[in-house]
Order: C-alpha cells, then structure tokens, then sequence
DNA sequence: GTGGTCTAGACCACA
DNA sequence: GTGGTCTAGACCACT
C-alpha cells in the first residue's frame, strides 16, 4: 500500500479497511491485524494505526476488547448501512455540484455512458 | 456563505467564483470585488482572498491590473474551458468514487435516474 | 452479563460479586465457582477472574483453601462492612461530582425525588 | 493545575473545560488558549492539548477555525443542554447503583442530608 | 500564529 | 500481546 501526498495516511487506512469491510474481505466479527504488527506491515508509526481504529470505532465500524485486540463490527446490518450511506451520500453531494455548475441530470448521465465505454 | 470544514476556504471561494464566472453571474471583462471587500462580504481573512486571486490568476481565469483591481478574462474561450474542466473533474472523480465502493456506472445511473424523478 | 468500556473488566466482576454477598445471594462461606468455571460463563479470560479473587482476598472479603476452592469469607461483620462501605463510597463520589457540575446537594435531593414518583 | 494519577490528562482536561463553560468562565463563541500556549501553560504535551481539542469538538463543545484557534460554540442552548445532560447522567446511574445495592432512593436522600450537615 | 498530521519511542493497564 | 496514553519534536497548510 502506497500512499498519496496531500491525504492524511489515516483517511487513506480508513478508506482501505472500510472498503475491505463492505466488500467482504474483512468479515464481520473478524479480528484486526495488531496495532503494532499493522504499523509495520505498512511501515507506519503505531500511533498512525491507533488513530485509525479509534476513529472507525467512533463510527461504529469496529470495537476494541480490553488487551483482546480490535474486531469488525458483527452486526451485518450496519456493515451494509455503512455501504448504502456512503453511496448515497456520493450521489447526493454528485446532484448537488451538478446542480451548481448548472448541468442537467440527463447530460451527466450521457457523458458517465460514454466514459462507460473507453 | 458558509464554508465547509475540511476543504480549504481559499478553495471554496475559488470553486464559488469559477461557478459565477461559467454561469455568466460574471461577465467577461467584470471587475472583481476589491480584497478588502469581499474579504468583509466573506467575513474571512484578506489574505485568504489574495490567495485566491493569485491562485486564479495562475490559472488565467482573472488578471490584475495595477491600482485598478482583478478582472475576468475578457476570452470567451477560456470560459468556456473552464466550465468544461469543472464539469469533466467532476465526472471523473465520480467515477473514481463509485469504483472505491464497488459500485458500476450501470447502477449509478439507475439511482441517478430515480432522484431525477423526485 | 455485558460489560462496560472504560472500566477494567475485573472491576465490575469484583462489583457484582461484592452485591451478590451484600445482598445475600451468595452467603458466607460459600464456595465460588472455579475459575475456570466461571470464566467460561462470562466469557473472559481465566487470567481475569483468577485477578478478581485474589483483589477479593486482599480485601478479605473471600479466602482461598489451597486446592478446595475460594470461598466467602464467614464473619458477618465484614460483610456487613462491606454493604456500608460501597453505600458511603456511592454517596461520596455523587457528592464529588455533584460538586463539579455546581448542583446543590438540594437540587439533587429535588431531582431524585421527581424520579421517585415515576 | 495538578493532575490525578489512573485518570487520563486529556480527561482531566476535558472536564475542567467543560465545567468552565456550563459555569460561564468561559463564554459562548471565546476563544480558548492556542494548544502551545495552554501546552505550556500546563506543563503538558501540545499533542494532550490537541487531542482535547479534537474530542471537545466531536462533542459539539467547541469548534475550530483553520488557522484562527478553537472557540466555544456559540449556541447557548447547546451549553445548557449539555450541564442538563450531565447532570441527568450522574442522577440516573446513581439511581441505577442505588438500586443495585438494594438501597431505597429515601435512604440515600437520608444519607445525603447527613452529608450536607457536615 | 493556528491547528493537523506524523514519527519515534516510552510506559501502563488489561487479558 | 493488546490497545491507551503521553512526551518530544518535526513539518505542513491555512489565515
């Protein structure tokens, strides 16, 4: 995993477990890499990995059991709301900036079909 | 105007004039709003509306003249390459968006289309 | 029984068993569950529960006969003790915290009086 | 400031925060000390006062401008709401504990009487 | 000058 | 072994 400049490493951890989560990769009640064996595998501070886990545990994406390590959430529901909400959160925020830049739904619509096909 | 948290206000206003000027609210050739003005208007530091002339300028979509103020570009041209940079940038990381969540351009389409009809 | 985050796991087992005594549950000279018993019914580690009976026993609350097991200890005036003890020590640190939320001891008293009624 | 041991600093911090806000110490919309100066003015880490910053944000307590400080929210209501909230919490465990303990809300309030006295 | 991020590394309580 | 907290200090973008 390499990392983009201007995007802070935690966001891009962040992204890559929840994508992990929603897609599947990581199951739901599944345990975490360690904070310490994750920092090294990614060659980045412990603290790095901490901060990542206890922001996705402020979004109830995984728990932390005392001195036991840091797991997936197991309700499946929410893993899938996690999903939907970021989709339509996308969408949404897509409409809105459309709206703005005064573009019709229907031309957004034509130009996505032809970037489909390249 | 209210500026979100996260994105850099300089940018938020850059993206607020780029929309006024593709939208004809500004006119080729127009005078901009001195610093000091908007920079009241916005509520926001002068130096943050420097920046954004300057950053603007750099993209030739204004340019200054001494003791007389900032301008739009009186090129119809480049007005309209602004409109389409802004609009394919916006396309673009769309699609970009949807691949990270697993999510086709089909099915994005298809949500787009019933928001359109709401 | 779930636990609370933020509180060591073994706290609130040594709490829980200090109420079962208090309130008589379990009475004195009773024998406790194993350890292991027991860890395998709260679904802790054994290393957590063998803490909790030995904090007990420093508080002299139980004792442990080498291979019998770990039993409530039989002076009724400790137990005794200890029912008063957790009473003063929840009457002292409501007090402490009402104090830096700068609520009366009387607006408390108000409070839990409306809370009785429901 | 002196700082207890078994809690953690940036709690500690919190908490004397808050109660300068709901007792008007600070005001609604003032600015708190930058995280150096108040780092130094504590004798604590800037990282300590930053991670204060940030969960006092994530409370709604405050909020932050980039580059200007971090300043108390300015709804008024918020601030109530969050000494009624307080203190509600501290009433309901408290009630919780009593009844756990076997101990009538009229013996507490007995117990309290007492205390005040002294 | 302001907060945000990150590294390096330490110590601790918990399991 | 596990995460939680903290120090020390660096660099950065924004105002």
């Amino acid at each position: 995993m390499d990392f983009k400049k201007n995007i802070p490493i935690y966001l891009q951890i962040m992204d890559k477990l929840k994508q992990d989560i929603s897609l599947g990769t990581l199951k739901p009640g599944e345990k975490l890499m360690s904070t310490r064996d994750f920092s090294i595998k990614l060659k980045v501070n412990p603290n790095t990995i901490s901060r990542v886990y206890k922001e996705l545990e402020g979004e109830n994406i995984v728990f932390t059991k005392r001195g036991m390590g840091t797991f997936v959430v197991e309700d499946e529901n929410i893993l899938q709301n996690i999903k939907n909400k970021m989709a339509d959160d996308l969408i949404t925020t897509f409409i809105k900036d459309l709206n703005q830049l005064n573009i019709s739904i229907d031309e957004a619509i034509t130009k996505l079909k032809e970037m489909e096909e390249d």
